[in-house]
DNA sequence: TCAATTAGTTAGATAAGGCTAACTTTTATA
DNA sequence: TATAAAAGTTAGCCTTATCTAACTAATTGA
């Protein structure tokens, strides 16, 4: 059985190296400051994690994670993306409440009862967030998506999920009235200082990069954000 | 914050000096054995919970709650008993199976989420072993009742709880097919060795003090287990 | 290519919660 | 009331997870 910390590292670890793409390792200062620990305190634990199998990492060297380590943290993950679900759903808590409370939540193991939940949810394929739930298998399709400061000047865009789950990121999107699923037009794109013009439901919104890089889109017209075939 | 040992400690108080009758205050050992831990164990943490001013204490003297420990520990038998409901309510999980989980639940801390949770299940007064479940302040009402094992022959009586919540008894409970709430007449009482022979829903079973201690009844004609005015 | 910077490790400390073994106080009982 | 048994305490040790300070290895770039 794993203890809270462990889970946390196995966790950060899923999120360091298979969310981010274009990366399958991370370094110890990384994991460190994503953890809010220090270098030295990585060090240690990662000497365990590897002596329990978990994660691949030799003195100096980057940390991945074992399949055993991936399939650990992706069921702390489908814990915490199933109880924010299960929170907003069915105890009325806004999507800037959930985070929190699911970090607590997470670390309760029961599998029957996680599965229980999932089913009384009725097996949920996203979180409040848009993210995705990994399957019993701990499984999970990230669909495709860019975020919104990839977009274009007049490109139509749907909401399909934010990065930054903080309140007070999440307080500023409900602020401005977005909602995961709404489509908004890229009106006008500076250069100079990235902040981006966007109108959503009839009004429009100045946002800088703070609020750009944390909102994930895809193209309204193909759902599709890579490979998108439309003309734009 | 208290953590999970000094709630755990709060709540094994909570359950040996307001809810067993007549004790207001308990010894290092009893409260080590019920922790299942060791007496030296005890002893140092019940020195850390005085300086907290959650326990009174004095050197070799006894334990007992002060009013902020008692209401700290009220709020752990509270959480334990509302996820408990949660859990067969809800999620389908049958009696012999919510106290483990709620074992672990029960140290998520936020009010808010509590509150919600009580209010989702329609504010139950019993949990799933007819036990009184704490309201927002910590406060209960503890109802009248006494253990089958004090009925006598001929009573009619009714179950209102169950003592013992491992899941080998209720297990046992469910065998013989007994439910809260169910009747049952007492219909032999032999003094030598305890045995009582119970009929319930038209059946006999000869049931020994490991079962009777372990089961709360009130009478069946007066709803009272105490200063009952019928006459049997 | 070598010095500076950045990344990572090690040693030693601390705090919580637990243990055993030895000791002391309280209580029960002959 | 003396003494044995029961109850409780203390000292010293362990483990987990963290820290700081000092050290070492790897990378970068002039
Ligand atoms: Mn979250
Ligand atoms: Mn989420
Ligand atoms: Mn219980
Ligand atoms: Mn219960």
């Amino acid at each position: 059985m794993l203890s809270f910390t462990e889970e946390n590292y196995l966790k950060a670890l899923v999120q360091l190296t298979i969310f981010e793409d274009g990366k399958d390792e991370v370094g110890v200062n990384k994991l460190a400051s994503c953890l809010t620990v220090k270098p030295a305190t990585v060090s240690d634990m990662v000497r365990k994690l590897k002596a329990k199998s978990l994660v691949n990492y030799e003195k100096y060297g980057k940390i991945s994670l074992t399949a055993v380590g991936k399939k650990s943290g992706m069921m702390v993950i489908r814990r915490h993306r199933l109880w924010e679900t299960f929170l907003q759903e069915k105890l009325d808590f806004s999507w800037d409440e959930v985070h929190e409370l699911a970090e607590e939540l997470e670390h309760i193991h029961s599998q029957k009862l996680i599965n229980r939940l999932d089913q009384f949810l009725d097996f949920p394929a996203f979180d409040p967030h848009g993210d995705a739930i990994p399957n019993v298998d701990g499984e999970i399709v990230i669909p495709f998506r860019k975020t919104l400061s990839e977009a274009k000047k007049g490109d139509v865009v749907k909401i399909v999920a934010v990065k930054d789950n903080s309140s007070e990121f999440l307080q500023y999107v409900d602020k401005i009235g977005l909602v995961i699923q709404d489509e908004m037009t890229i009106k006008e794109k500076e250069e100079f200082d990235s902040l981006i013009t966007i109108k959503i439901k009839g009004k429009q919104h100045v946002v800088s990069p703070r609020f750009t890089d944390n909102i994930f889109v895809v193209c309204a017209k193909c759902l599709k954000a890579k490979d998108c075939t439309c003309k734009h």
